[in-house]
DNA sequence: CTCATCACG
DNA sequence: ACGTACGTGATGAGC
C-alpha cells in the first residue's frame, strides 16, 4: 500500500503580505547592496521551510493575484476599493518572492481575471478528486471555507511561522459553524478588509448566531416573517441584496480555467546553487551560511564567530584577560535562580570564547577578578539573574554596562520575550536558537551535548555583543538612556538585593492557620452536599453550576463559553440562599488554603524564608510582578485573609516589619500631568480626595454632607478616570444604571477639565505617535491605536490614558527604591528593604532603628520625585506584617 | 495547555 | 451597535 500523495496549495499574495507587515518595524533594515528592500522575502523563505518540514509534499502549487481586474471587481466596483495602496517596499518584492520559488524548484502560478483563492478553490477540489490529502497555507479566513476531512487549512496567526491548523473540527470548536458556512458568514457579517459590508448592524457575532439557528443565508430569509419586530430585522429585508451578493463574493471559485494541473507542480527540490546566488543577490548572509553548513562542515562560520576555548581545571591557570568588558552568559537548568542548579557559562572577550560546564571555574583567577573588577563591565542578558546567581558562589558582580533583556524591554514592552533566542529574532538578529529548540521543552528539558551546548552558549554571548551598539544607540534615539542608567538598571541589583534577602515566613503559624482552614472547609463541604443532595467537586465550575441552576434551577444563570459562570459576581446576587452562601465561603477559605498556606510552605527555604523574582521585564506599564511565590498579592482586604500576614516575620529576634505606603499616588500623578487645578488643589490643601470628588459629582458646598456611600461612588468614579473610563464599567462596580454613571462622568469632567483635557489630548498624541510615555519616559506602543476595530480602539484609548498613569507612579517608586537602598548602606543601617507592593515598600528593621525609619523612609519617598502636588507617605510597624498597619 | 476563578495594587 | 474598566500570578479542572 502506498502512502496518500501530500499536496501543498500556498496563497502567495497573502503570505507575502504577511511577512511583510510581520517585518514592518524592520523593513528599511532589511535593504539589500541594490536598495531592494527583502523582508517580505526573507519571511516567506522561513515560511517556507517551516511548512515543507511539516508537511512534507509531493507536490506543490503557489498561486498569486493576476492583478486588480477580476470577475469579482466587475460583480461588484467597491470590492476591495478602502484598501490603501500597497507600498512600494512591498511591491517591489512580488518578483524576488517568485524568484524565490524558483530557486525552490517550486511552481507559482497566476490566472487573468480570478484571485489566488480561486486557484486553490480549484485545484483543492482536483486533489479531492485524486485523494490527496491537502494543506492550504494562507493568512486568510475566508479560505477556510476548503477545509474537509482531506484539506486542512493552515492559516498564519502571527507573523508567518506561527501556523493555526483548520480542519472541519477545529472551525466547529472555534466559531460553530462548518465550513460552507464561512461565507454565509462574510455574507452577513461582511469584511472590512475586502470592502463588502454586509448587513448593517451586524457583525462577526450576531451572524453567527444567526447562522447557528438558520444554517444559511437563503434559509434565514425563508424564515424571515417569523422574526419579531426589530431593528435586526429591518436591516435585513433592507440589506437581503447585500448579504446575498456577499456571499457570492466570499464564495470561493472552483472551476477556474486553469492552464495547468496536479501532474504539472511535482516539487522539484532545491537547487543548490540557484539558491546560493540568490541569497547572495539578497545579502541573506544566514541562510547562505545555512546553505554551506548542509553541503559541507569544513566551511564554517569562523569568520563570523568567535572560536570556543573550553576552560578546565588544568588550563584555567595559563589564561590572560586583558580587555575591560566582555559578554557574559550563565545557563541554568530551570527559571528558579535561587535555587536551579548550573549548567555552564560562556564569555566572550578580545575575539575568544571562554565555556565550561564547571561553574566552580568562575571563582578562579582569572575569572574571578574580572566578574569582580569593578573597572571591567559585562555586557548579560538579565542582569539580575546573573547577579543573584553569581552571588551564590560568592562573587559579587555589579559592573554590568549593558543587560540585552532590560534594554529591549525598554525599547518595546509589548510581547517581549524572555527567551534570548527569541527576543534576538524580534531585534532582527537570526543566530541564536531558542532554549526550548536546544534543550527540549517542560519535563522533557535536559542539558545537550557538549558541543552543541558550547555552540549554543557561544551564539548567546555573541548576539549580546551583536546588539550592543544597535540597541544602545536606540535608547539614545527614545531619549531612554536616564530611565535606564539611573532607573531600571541600578533597580535590577537593588531587586536582585531583596530577593537574596527574602522574607521569613513562620510555618507553625502558617500550619496551624492551616488545620483551622482544613476543619472550615470540612465542615462547609458537607454543609453544601446536604443542601445539594448530592456529592459532587465544589470546586469544578462546571459542576457547581450544574448543581446550582439545573438541580436547584436558581436564577440569574449566566453563560460563560464552557458553562454556567459560578464568579462572584454571579453568585453575589444570589446570597441568602444558604448553599450559596456556603460555597462562598467555601471559596474564600480554599482559596486561603491552597494558594497561601499550602502554596507557601512549598516555596520556603530551610531558614522558613521565602524568596520571590520579582519580573522587571513582564508588564506593559512598567510594574514589577513577583513569582513563587507572588508577595504582591497576599490577602488585605478581607479580615479572615488578611491574618495571613501574621505569618510574614522578621528574620531576626527583636526586629520588627516595617512598611510605608504612597497615598493615592496614581491620583496625585493624575494631577500632576493633567495639571488640573482642582484636583491639585485637592492634593496640596490635603482634602480627602474621594469626599472631595463626591462634592464635585453631587453638587455639595461642604464636606459634612458627603455621606459614606457618596464617597464610595465618587471612590469608583475616580478609579475609573484613572482606568480610561467608561460609563458600562463604571455603572457595573458601583452597581448604579448606565445612564446614571454617564451624569457621574459628565459632571466630573466638567469640574476637572484639566481631567478631561488630558483624557483626550493623550489618545490624540498617541493616535499620532503610535505609542504613549510617562514621567521617565518609559514608552508603551498601542497596536490598536488606529485600528477601525471598535474594540481595539477602544481598549488602545483607555490603555493611552491609564499608563502613563500607572507607568509614571511604577517610575516614582522604582526612583524611591533606588535612593533608599543608597541611604540604607550610606547609614549603615542594619535594615533591609524586603518587598515591593507597587505603591508600598516593606522593611525589616532591629527595634532600635524603628524610630530612624520612621523620619527616613517617607523623606525619601516623598522626595523620589517632584510633582505640582505633594506626595503623601504612611508608615507603620509591628511584629508581623499584619501588624504594620 | 487553556479556562475560570480569585488574590493583590 | 460594537462590549467594556487598568495591571498582575496561582490554583484546580478538564481537555
Amino acid at each position: 500500500m502506498t502512502e496518500k500523495q501530500k499536496l501543498l496549495l500556498i496563497d502567495g499574495n497573502s503570505i507575502t503580505f504577511r511577512g511583510f507587515y510581520a517585518l514592518f518595524m524592520q523593513t528599511e533594515r532589511f535593504v539589500n547592496h541594490d536598495g531592494l528592500h527583502t523582508s517580505a522575502v526573507f519571511s516567506f523563505k522561513r515560511m517556507l521551510d517551516k511548512i515543507l518540514d511539516d508537511v512534507n509534499p509531493d507536490k506543490i502549487l503557489v498561486a498569486f493575484d493576476a492583478g486588480k481586474k477580476t470577475f469579482r471587481t466587475e460583480k461588484y466596483s467597491d470590492y476591495k476599493a478602502g484598501r490603501k495602496k500597497t507600498p512600494e517596499e512591498l511591491s517591489e518584492q512580488f518578483p524576488y518572492v517568485k524568484k524565490l520559488l524558483d530557486c525552490y524548484g517550486i511552481k507559482h502560478y497566476e490566472l487573468k481575471n480570478y484571485e489566488a483563492d480561486d486557484i486553490i478553490g480549484t485545484m483543492s477540489k482536483e486533489a479531492e478528486k485524486h485523494g490527496y490529502e491537502t494543506t492550504i497555507v494562507t493568512g486568510d479566513r475566508d479560505l477556510t471555507q476548503l477545509v474537509t476531512n482531506q484539506t486542512t487549512v493552515a492559516l498564519t496567526v502571527k507573523g508567518v511561522t506561527e501556523i493555526e491548523y483548520y480542519t472541519p473540527n477545529h472551525l466547529s470548536e472555534k466559531l460553530g459553524i462548518s465550513p460552507s458556512q464561512i461565507t454565509d458568514l462574510k455574507g452577513l457579517a461582511g469584511d472590512t478588509s475586502d470592502n463588502y459590508p454586509g448587513v448593517s448592524k451586524v457583525g462577526e457575532k450576531t451572524a453567527l448566531k444567526l447562522l447557528n439557528q438558520y444554517g444559511t443565508i437563503e434559509n434565514l430569509y425563508e424564515h424571515i416573517d417569523e422574526f419579531k419586530k426589530s431593528k435586526m430585522k429591518e436591516h435585513l429585508i433592507e440589506d437581503k441584496e447585500i448579504a446575498l451578493t456577499c456571499k457570492n463574493l466570499a464564495t470561493i471559485r472552483r472551476d477556474a480555467p486553469l492552464e495547468i494541473g496536479l501532474a504539472d507542480i511535482d516539487f522539484a527540490g532545491k537547487d543548490i546553487e540557484k539558491l546560493r546566488e540568490f541569497y547572495q543577490s539578497m545579502d541573506f548572509h544566514k541562510f547562505l551560511s545555512e546553505l554551506n553548513d548542509k553541503k559541507s562542515e569544513e566551511v564554517s562560520n569562523e569568520e563570523e564567530l568567535p572560536s570556543i576555548v573550553e576552560l578546565t581545571f588544568e588550563n584555567i591557570d595559563g589564561q590572560r584577560l586583558n580587555a575591560d568588558n566582555a559578554s557574559f552568559y550563565l545557563e541554568l537548568a530551570d527559571e528558579n535562580y535561587h535555587t536551579s542548579p548550573f549548567w555552564g557559562f560562556a564569555l566572550l572577550t578580545d575575539g575568544q570564547c571562554y565555556v565550561s560546564k564547571d561553574v566552580s571555574l568562575l571563582k578562579r583567577e582569572p575569572l574571578r577578578e574580572f566578574l569582580e573588577n569593578k573597572n571591567k563591565t559585562l555586557d548579560v542578558f538579565d542582569g539580575k539573574k546573573t547577579y543573584v546567581s553569581l552571588k551564590r558562589l560568592g562573587i559579587e558582580a555589579e559592573s554590568i554596562d549593558f543587560d540585552l533583556l532590560l534594554v529591549s524591554y525598554l525599547l518595546n514592552n509589548t510581547d517581549n520575550s524572555n527567551d534570548l533566542g527569541q527576543l534576538c529574532q524580534k531585534q532582527g538578529y537570526f543566530g541564536v536558537k531558542s532554549d526550548d529548540e536546544v534543550y527540549g521543552k517542560g519535563a522533557k528539558k535536559e542539558i545537550c551535548a557538549d558541543e552543541t551546548f558550547f555552540e549554543h552558549l557561544r551564539s548567546k554571548v555573541f548576539a549580546i555583543a551583536f546588539l550592543k551598539q544597535k540597541l544602545m544607540q536606540k535608547l539614545k534615539d527614545n531619549s531612554q538612556d536616564h530611565l535606564y542608567f539611573e532607573i531600571e538598571r541600578p533597580l535590577s541589583i537593588v531587586l536582585a538585593k531583596m530577593e537574596i534577602a527574602g522574607i521569613k515566613a513562620d510555618k507553625e503559624t502558617l500550619e496551624t492557620m492551616g488545620s483551622r482552614f482544613k476543619e472550615k472547609i470540612s465542615d462547609l463541604e458537607s454543609l453544601i452536599y446536604q443542601e445539594a443532595g448530592e456529592t459532587f467537586n465544589i470546586n469544578s465550575p462546571k459542576q457547581l453550576g450544574m448543581i446550582l441552576f439545573d438541580k436547584l434551577g436558581l436564577p440569574g444563570a449566566k453563560k460563560t463559553k464552557t458553562g454556567y459562570s459560578t464568579a462572584v459576581g454571579v453568585l453575589e446576587k444570589l446570597r441568602g440562599n444558604d448553599i450559596v452562601d456556603n460555597v462562598l465561603l467555601y471559596r474564600q477559605f480554599a482559596k486561603l488554603k491552597s494558594t497561601y498556606i499550602d502554596g507557601l510552605i512549598k516555596v520556603m527555604d530551610q531558614d522558613e524564608k521565602v524568596h520571590t523574582r520579582y519580573t522587571q521585564t513582564l508588564t506593559t506599564t512598567g510594574r514589577l510582578s513577583s513569582v513563587e511565590p507572588n508577595l504582591q498579592n497576599i490577602p488585605v482586604r478581607l479580615e479572615e485573609g488578611r491574618k495571613i500576614r501574621q505569618a510574614f516575620i522578621p528574620s531576626h529576634q527583636g526586629w520588627e516589619i516595617f512598611s510605608s505606603d504612597y497615598s493615592q499616588i496614581e491620583l496625585r500623578v493624575l494631577a500632576h500631568i493633567s495639571k488640573d487645578e482642582n484636583m491639585q488643589k485637592a492634593f496640596k490643601d490635603d482634602f480627602d480626595i474621594h469626599a472631595n470628588t463626591a462634592m464635585k459629582i453631587f453638587g455639595l458646598s461642604s464636606p459634612d454632607e458627603v455621606t459614606p456611600n457618596m464617597r464610595r461612588q465618587a471612590k469608583a468614579v475616580n478609579f475609573g478616570i484613572v482606568y480610561g473610563i467608561s460609563d458600562f464599567g463604571l455603572a457595573q462596580s458601583i452597581g448604579c444604571r448606565r445612564d446614571q454613571a454617564k451624569t457621574f462622568m459628565e459632571t466630573y469632567f466638567e469640574s476637572f477639565p484639566g481631567v478631561k483635557r488630558y483624557m483626550t489630548e493623550i489618545v490624540e498624541l498617541a493616535r499620532n505617535q503610535g505609542y504613549v510615555e510617562t514621567l521617565f519616559k518609559r514608552r508603551r506602543y498601542l497596536e490598536g491605536i488606529r485600528s477601525k476595530n471598535f474594540n481595539q480602539r477602544s481598549f488602545a484609548e483607555r490603555t493611552a490614558m491609564n499608563t502613563p498613569i500607572q507607568g509614571s507612579a511604577a517610575d516614582i517608586i522604582k526612583v524611591a527604591m533606588i535612593k533608599m537602598q543608597e541611604t540604607l548602606e550610606k547609614e549603615e543601617l542594619k535594615a533591609r528593604m524586603l518587598l515591593q507592593v507597587h505603591d508600598e515598600l516593606i522593611f525589616e528593621a532591629p527595634e532600635e532603628e524603628i524610630p530612624v525609619l520612621e523620619k527616613l523612609v517617607p523623606s525619601v519617598m516623598d522626595s523620589a520625585v517632584k510633582l505640582d502636588v505633594p506626595l503623601k507617605v504612611e508608615s507603620g510597624h509591628g511584629k508581623t506584617w499584619f501588624d504594620t498597619k
